[in-house]
DNA sequence: CCAAAAGTGTTGCTCGTACACCCATGA
DNA sequence: TCATGGGTGTACGAGCAACACTTTTGG
């Protein structure tokens, strides 16, 4: 029968000295974003998350759905659900077997397909950047405000301001300050924030539905 | 085999009355967004045109993919890709038979999916108002300053202030007056506008290799 | 001349941006 | 004491929101 298979297409980014970062696989086809197909009662974020947990082996901290498309012939046709993953900067979770992390700037030949849902993964996660506050799920519990800068550096590929960015982060009420500070090398410690859990998932503008339905509870 | 169906479902609204309308199927389920399977040669865009054309009958103006979801069970497995659709306020074409237009803030009982995927389309489309110009696909080629607010109260369900409203749209270089007017009543005419086209497409992100890609060109 | 919609400016506030120096620390 | 990154304030301009009256027309 003419029923499409249907696949899903994680873009995993993360950052890594200074550079953004998607995960690869290097299969037997050549290097390809992980996939996977949903289970016969799987919801498409559950696939997504086990894509993650599975072809790539990392913890991941935020997955939202990008994009639906259908290609293939007539006699092999298939339905991707894209799906862009954030996670978090850290060297020492090495990916699985034949992962690997690679920068977006310098990456290895891909499939038509596999580089446009990766251009596109850029797109939306630039402009996520600017109305919500999905940068937060590149860094851990607490971090500076230098580090959070960062983040928005590497992935907007610009300088920003320090005081101007500093100011506008603080203004609002999404970070909290934990007391804490770091000490790391010879110069003035920084101080830690912690991002306040109640500006999360309200502002993505993401469908609230969006297979949550029936079994999960919201994490607090 | 555990492969789904894959179905399209169009969220097609219009303007009518002062209300926003959705376009709606009379089937022997009950009342339910319009809906099709795409062909095995065919994009997932092109599916949903399609299914505007032969389940509603009205000539669309602007058609975005909103969101995929899985549901179902096992043994009657499938994935939709909801879309999010604006057809001209007309009310001379007339829907197919079948088919009927329904203020959304008034709907008819419809399935759980049905419903989300409509509440949801209807958050993208006001957010989509404030950033894009996807207003203009609900006027004709010429139209009035007062129409074209018109539209954003309706969909946005409040009032704007006049003068900082035109103050606005003419700003930007998006409108081209057409230097007619137009005389409707015991009152002064009102000069009509036109959209310029360089500035649709560009700002809606969403992917620009959508499936566009071979046959189509821009309709003047 | 009346009703009814079209059209028009000013002011205050908020927010983004540009810009340069002092502070705390370890070596 | 020096090198290194952490931390701070101000001034300007753009853009948004609030607000009320005059103009043109047909009846």
């Amino acid at each position: 029968m003419g029923s499409p298979w249907v696949d899903i297409r994680v873009v995993l980014f993360t950052l890594g000295d200074g550079a953004l970062c998607v995960a690869l696989n290097n299969s037997d086809q050549g290097v390809q974003l992980p996939k996977g197909v949903p289970r016969p009662d799987e919801a498409l974020d559950a696939a997504a998350a086990r894509v993650v947990t599975e072809k790539i082996g990392i913890a991941e901290r935020y997955l939202e759905q990008l994009y639906s498309i259908a290609h293939g012939d007539p006699e092999d046709r298939s339905v991707t659900v894209a799906y862009l993953g954030l996670a978090i900067s850290n060297r020492s979770e090495a990916p699985c077997h034949g992962t690997a992390w690679y920068d977006v700037n310098d990456l290895p030949p891909l499939s038509v397909l596999d580089s446009r849902i990766i251009e596109y993964a850029q797109v939306r996660l630039r402009a996520k950047l600017g109305y919500t506050t999905i940068a937060f799920h590149f860094l851990p519990r607490d971090f500076s405000l230098t580090e959070l800068q960062g983040v928005y550096e590497t992935v907007l590929g610009r300088k920003i301001d320090k005081r101007n960015f500093r100011r506008r982060m603080q203004s609002g009420d999404v970070l909290e300050p934990t007391g804490k500070s770091r000490r790391e090398g010879s110069h003035r410690p920084a101080r830690l924030f912690r991002f306040r859990l109640s500006h999360d998932s309200d502002t993505y503008l993401t469908p609230s539905w969006a297979e949550h339905s029936e079994e999960e509870t919201f994490p607090s």
